[in-house]
RNA sequence: GGAUAGGUGGCUGAGUGGUCUAAAGCAACAGUCUUGAAAACUGUCGUCCGCGCAAGUGGACCGUGAGUUCGAAUCUCACCCUAUCCGCCA
């Protein structure tokens, strides 16, 4: 959410943000709206004092004073509430607009409409050339039990998936491995509630949107498609110590993605499921947009120096206006290279906000003046499984359909190849 | 699922219809003292919105929303949330 104060002030260029982003708004229809707002506003405030400035004196005042005055107030009474009832109806369109009006994009980010129109900022590593067929990670896991897709969709129904044997046990390597990874970066593990109130959806501007995206319970709480809402969801409402800044979180969850409107879309294999686990990196770090930019850089080099490490070949993608979403103020996607489909994929997003969730979330310090400001938040994927076991078994595919495991892995995994 | 208690400023907590302009304590900040720090003492200290260059001034806020009333933190109703006990249970 953006301040009403900035927006008035900028209108321009608020305007041409949600251009950019493609996000059909009329910033100068708000402006009108909050026109009207600030009117009703005032004539109530004036009512609302004269009202008090006599109810002050009621108590005091003689008889029959005391009963002019307050058939004078019953009369103030019933204009203030017709007033009222309408400024409440203005303040509804208000409030519906206002969530509506998607952050500033950054300078730096790209005119564009889709993924298509990201651009290219980094490239990683060699790509493999095989003197073999290659295989693709289906084939590759489903030969040696790493996987089984079949009796995935048995229980779980279309995307489902069971990892199995040394497809577990690499999970749990890679889980392993980022913890120490990325604890060695001073991130505060955790594990966070995955169901959630359906508010901290708003809050991290998941919503509004599609409800239809999120799986719901039947108590009408939403279950998480990333530790991103509940992490943010934690310092909801309070006024943090400044000397805390910059809080680093490292969040390890389920994540539930209902996938609606996708059902054409990678199909087959670990690309896309409904039901993954993520490590997430999570910032809140003073309002500084320095500050915010530094700490973009370094989440989004995190994941990158992760990817190195283990050795798979990656770019960086620097999203365009169009892919950004409505709290974004720029986003980098690292995105891994997947032989068989001679493609990159995504596997990790780093965001920064702003204030655009905290000021929805009521997360705030005291800055060094004592004055209460909203802090940053920031988000970037740290790794997610089991997606990141395509490029990884792909790329290490040797000739007879056996794995090498990146030497980083091999301690946690217990040997070098699987076979 | 059943029963009970409760939601007040950064925190603890008093306040049951009209000087509430929300007590008090803690924390924080500033000062005195001290070589420095601590302690002690003194002082300052809620948030948001409007108008104003400013000093200031008006309004709102005691979980949320409706209602009663000339007037609500206080009374009524609904909802949300938290805690405890019983039951069930990994």
């Amino acid at each position: 959410m953006l301040d009403i104060k900035f927006i008035r002030e900028n209108k321009d260029i608020v305007q041409a943000g949600a251009q950019k982003k493609h996000v059909k708004i009329d910033i100068a229809e708000l402006v009108a709206l909050d026109d009207k707002r600030k009117e009703a506003l005032t004539s109530i405030e004036k009512k609302r004092a004269e009202q008090n400035a006599i109810s002050e004196k009621i108590p005091t005042a003689s008889a029959e004073d005391r009963q002019k005055m307050i058939n004078d107030m019953k009369v103030v009474k019933e204009a203030l509430q017709k007033e009222e009832d309408s400024l409440k109806e203005i303040m509804k369109s208000w409030q519906d607009m206002m969530l509506r009006v998607p952050n500033i994009p950054d300078m730096s980010v790209p005119e564009g409409d889709s993924d298509k129109d990201n651009k290219e900022i980094k490239e990683w590593g060699e790509k493999p050339k095989f003197d073999f067929e290659a295989k693709d990670h289906v084939e590759l896991m489903t030969k040696l039990a790493m996987v089984d897709f079949e009796r995935g969709s048995k229980v779980h129904g279309f995307r489902g998936y069971f990892l199995t044997g040394d497809g577990a046990r690499l999970s749990f390597a890679i889980w392993q491995y980022a913890m120490d990874f990325f604890s060695a970066k001073k991130f505060i593990p955790v594990i966070p509630p995955t169901i959630v109130r359906k508010q901290f959806l708003y809050g991290t501007a998941h919503l509004p949107g599609d409800v239809e995206d999120f799986y719901m319970t039947q108590d009408g709480d939403a279950l998480a498609g990333t530790a991103e809402v509940p992490l943010m969801g934690m310092h909801s409402e309070e006024v943090l110590d400044a000397k805390e800044l910059p809080k680093r979180y490292l969040g390890f969850s389920p994540c539930y993605r209902r996938e609606a409107g996708a059902h054409s879309k990678d199909v087959k294999g670990l690309i896309r499921v409904h039901e993954f686990y993520k490590f997430e990196q999570l910032v809140l770090c003073e309002a500084s947009h320095e500050t915010s930019v530094a700490v973009h850089e370094e989440i989004n080099r995190n994941t990158e120096e992760f990817i190195e490490s283990l050795g798979i070949p990656y770019h960086t993608v620097l999203n365009c206006g169009g892919d950004l979403g409505l709290g974004q103020v720029k986003k980098y996607d690292v995105e891994l290279w997947v032989p068989k489909e001679n493609t990159y994929r995504e596997i990790s997003s780093a965001s920064y906000f702003h204030d655009f969730q905290t000021r929805r979330l009521n997360i705030r310090y005291k800055d060094a003046e004592g004055k209460l400001r909203y802090a940053h938040s920031l988000n970037c994927t740290a790794i997610p499984t089991p997606r990141i076991l395509v490029s990884l078994v792909e790329n290490f595919q040797q000739a007879d359909g056996t794995i090498r495991i990146p030497e980083a892995l091999q301690k946690y995994m217990g040997k070098a190849i699987i076979s």
